[in-house]
DNA sequence: ACCTGAACACCGTTCAAGT
DNA sequence: ACCTGAACACCGTTCAAGT
């Protein structure tokens, strides 16, 4: 599933191309510092993504960072960018469109729950500049035209999927007690409804609330498919 | 729709109260912090919101506001709870449920699309410690209820709806040329999609993505109403 | 109780100097 | 072309000292 070797650089860096016949003086590439901050990340949380630890990690000056990416925005987009690889479009050439669509989301989900700072990078970063982000969309989008979505409807399904999948990303790491309203007389009729669902459907987990509201949205959009 | 004046202290910050007799020293308090907060971050934007600034502007040393908060964080959690009171819930008495469910999203969108930094607090902070957001939700969930919602169902629903609004709240600051594929041509599919899309709708806007999802998750809570 | 001023331990980024 | 080392202009936060 990771995309191991090939990561092409985005067409806003400097490629790191050698001449033949010159030994190879660049110790440092796009790649290997994608897969460095991805470790870094894992190990320590974004907290722990800095320059400095960075460049440590990969055995050079920080400053020798800035000859392959422009800022730490450059990196944070390039893990972006390589996370995108991880969601699973597989469901879209195998099942039928509501169940591809869910499976696809319940993937995309869970890969970013673990970097919900990455979130505001992706909902502004032109796609262009994305290799992995082009190729996820361009799956998706073959399953929705493959389903029978109008051309012209594919595109605001998609990103308004994405945005319930964004947020419910935030939500997967809502402490437990979120909803506690500590008693407050002030919000009788919350704490009630927190109350009778946590009688009915246990302590608070993220995952119903997705599981609900990824069914409403299929559904709706299914029953309003192309009426526009 | 402001509430001007009483901005109660939540509860994890230590009370400014003033003993009879004895002269007001403070200078400074919780509601002035937050008020000096929100008008740093209109005029320049949240990287513009320092403590070191935020102090000038209420004319402090910076360390002075580590009696009031105690930390950058519980600046922002006070800023997001505020904000909260700006959200319009007021359809909630007056329209139908899908109606009300509407002008509350989009009224909710609208105020946190110029305040994305605080998207990751507001999905994670419990709302014992933020009166504003717990008078925000009893409004909504007995809207909810009064229009016949199974109590134990109200919470998940407000949530699903929830993430979609705070995916969406990104998406509006999307740039226009977003998916502007830069003519790739590995992503022949998508092109196509986007190219129908503007064709018959013209430049990307978040607005239409935002419509869609709202109608189609309004649409699929609506059918699904108690069926668990 | 609440303020000041100095200090601390970081940040991301730049740039002259080397090879 | 790509690296190092030093430096810059910030950050948020702490703490002794004052009142």
């Amino acid at each position: 599933m990771p995309d191991q070797e090939a990561m092409p650089d985005p067409a806003h860096q400097q490629p790191a191309k050698r001449r033949a016949g010159r030994p190879a003086k660049a110790i440092l590439a796009v790649a290997p510092i994608t897969q460095a901050a991805l470790e870094l990340i894992r190990r320590d949380g974004y907290k722990g993504l800095t320059m400095a630890a960075l460049a440590k990690r990969l055995n050079v000056a920080p400053s020798a960072l800035y000859n392959h990416v422009r800022s730490k925005q450059d990196v944070l987009a390039l893990v972006q960018d390589h996370l995108m690889s991880f969601v699973d479009v597989s469901a879209f050439a195998e099942a039928a469109w509501p169940e591809a669509v869910r499976a696809w989301a319940r993937s995309y989900r869970d890969v970013f729950a673990q970097h919900t700072p990455l979130i505001p990078i992706i909902a502004v970063q032109p796609i262009a500049d994305s290799p992995q982000t082009l190729r996820s969309y361009e799956a998706v989008a073959d399953g929705f035209r493959r389903a029978g979505w109008p051309e012209s409807e594919i595109v605001d399904a998609i990103v308004a999927l994405e945005s319930f999948i964004y947020g419910s990303a935030f939500d997967v790491n809502a402490p437990e007690d979120i909803f506690d309203g500590g008693g407050q007389p002030a919000a009788p009729g919350l704490t009630g409804a927190v109350q009778a669902r946590e009688a009915r459907h246990g302590r608070y987990t993220a995952d119903r609330a997705f599981a609900l509201g990824l069914d409403a949205i299929v559904d709706g959009l299914l029953a309003r498919r192309g009426d526009t």
